[in-house]
DNA sequence: TCATGGCGTGAAGGCGCTAGCGTCTGCACC
DNA sequence: GGTGCAGACGCTAGCGCCTTCACGCCATGA
């Protein structure tokens, strides 16, 4: 099944078909074939025909390279988000990318991780090829932040309401989000919750806005452990022995991911304790794992798919009309009860 | 929090700077900024050293549109794999972006789903914006193979080794795969596979090794079911509602990945049976998870990343010294065997 | 001293396409 | 038959950059 060794070159048959070549073959301009292409209702029904014919025939296949530079608009947007695997963003991800193809737009994916200098390069990356707009999702440095002002791309940042967004923010409030868990724990009676917060500014928002509450509930506080990022299964073996070392095992532990929470019940489940009434679990995001799970977990709610296409509409909007627009569009949240707390 | 409307374009601060520009105020041509930006061990030290000063200055980031149409390289590959959620491809998905983003490179990403008219659109998309390479997963239709002969871009098809690749291949044998699963449940012991497929070319190369090989192996043919790509962690349900539907329980669950089988798995707790003394279960494309759950999961590792950093190999060589290449690059698997069967 | 050969640089011609500006044609109307 | 008016189309000047070619300069060796 091995060894062959040829040249991948011997599939190349002459060169690729140009403008021009359509345009001689069905005998008009240039210009012609060029507003077929892209705006085929202005131009005459049988002129439109011949040069139909002419890209079938010669397999001609557009330049976009060429076409971007003239018109200096690309139709590509970049999506930045730190990592694929396990990721929250899982879901805007796949909305993004199927609506914004099916839109007839190339997606630049770009993983930050968590490197400053990965992010700078990513954001310069995508100015370079002149996109139409950054999606983008995490701190913004001044430096990125320069280079974006520069730029005419739309900048979009998701997953957060940043105080003085760039461009446009779509997203919704991390602190809430904390504050909300903390009101429905405290609402069911838990008393010692162990909150797992992830090293980023989002997770830690919501850590913020889940401490103060519990805090003004007149609670003592609550036990705390961190995770790196993305917050994943696999961390919950730690995060789990940690907990039995505990001097009183908390009766609640609230997670940044579902991810992390469907470990955290494993474990549990797997030591012998029950979910919820020896411990119990919150997660975040109701990714489809949180519905599907046994117990089934409780969750922050985010609409994802949304998030992904108020950008996309913003990005349309913005290229259409240049209307003003909204600077913050907020998707809200929404506290999802399940079984597992 | 809301309300306020701008105009995003603000931000924007006069035209961008170009080479010209970079040029006039360093005091050199075009030409030697050009070199500079894309070799610049060949300027002069003080040469380059004005050039540098004056990109700072003028904050330029190079058109790459414009580059890109001169040079006839874009410096970009697609990637084209079906789902983006719960994907085996994952790990391959991370290390390719990451990898790739890290030696200048620029990532299209496009989701494939099961669309072959998606796929196309993709491929098409891809040649028109000159792609070095496309990275593809999934069944070539007559059009993308007509397209990608015409087109100068690599064609690497991953995770599979087709008999008759357009371009390169990089993956292992499916079939042998299977087959593999199979020997090791038998040489276990187990009698009676349930054999889970998602529908997908790929999956079912590896049922089929597995069938022969377990008819070979003088057994009575196991029971199967089917499932939608990707194969999910939510899938488990029915599945497993099928399964106590049977005449006979089987006493191992062969699952199309790692996430089914950690479905699988928490049903059967969450059921009362043991795992795997009650109900075993194989996963496969070895996740993280696998080795994570509880019990861990005997699954059929695969190296995504390796698969993604051949195919970068493949990219870089052929773009540098355009040496003949092996037109199979087979980076087997590897049967873990862990606590779930 | 003079040829030789690098090395660093500049000039200029595209790369394939778009968009503004103009021209031409056909048709309705007077 | 002349006029006006669109609609359809062609011309042409770039878009910003790369790359070949040629040139001048200086160090080297004979």
């Amino acid at each position: 099944m091995t060894g062959t060794t040829v040249d991948p070159f011997d599939t190349l048959v002459g060169k690729a078909a140009t403008l021009d070549d359509v345009a001689a073959r069905a005998g008009v301009s240039t210009a012609t074939v060029s507003r077929f292409v892209n705006n085929p209702q202005v131009v005459a029904k049988a002129t439109a025909e011949r040069i139909r014919a002419a890209i079938a025939e010669t397999g001609y296949i557009p330049n976009l390279l060429a076409g971007g530079l003239a018109s200096s608009k690309s139709k590509m947007v970049a999506v930045l988000i730190p990592y694929l695997t396990d990721s929250i963003f899982n879901d805007t991800m796949q909305t993004m990318a199927e609506e914004l193809s099916a839109a007839g737009t190339t997606v630049m994916l770009g993983l930050t991780g968590v490197s400053e200098a990965r992010t700078e390069d990513l954001i310069r990356a995508a100015i370079s090829r002149r996109v139409d707009a950054i999606i983008f999702t995490g701190p913004v440095t001044p430096n990125v932040e320069q280079m974006v002002r520069r730029s005419p791309a739309l900048f979009i940042q998701v997953w957060d309401l940043p105080e003085h967004p760039i461009g446009i923010a779509v997203g919704f409030s991390h602190h809430a989000a904390g504050r909300d868990i903390a009101r429905f724990l405290m609402s069911r009676g838990y008393r010692r919750p162990h909150v797992v917060t992830a090293q980023g500014a989002r997770a830690n928002m919501r850590r913020d806005g889940f401490v103060a509450e519990w805090l003004a509930g007149e609670n003592a506080a609550p036990t705390e452990a961190s995770v790196e990022v993305p917050s994943r299964f696999g961390h919950a073996r730690r995060i789990f022995a940690e907990i039995r070392r505990l001097d009183e095992m908390p009766d609640v532990v609230v997670c940044g991911s579902d991810y992390l929470a469907q470990g955290v019940i494993v474990e549990a489940l797997a030591a012998g304790l029950r979910v919820p009434e020896d411990i119990a679990v919150v997660g975040f995001g109701n990714s489809s794992i949180a519905g599907e799970m046994r117990p089934t977990i409780t969750s922050v709610e985010v609409d994802g798919a949304r998030i992904a296409r108020e950008a996309i509409a913003a990005i349309r909007n913005r290229s259409g009309a240049g209307l003003p627009q909204e600077r913050w569009i907020d998707v809200g949240f929404r506290l999802v009860a399940r079984e597992s707390a």
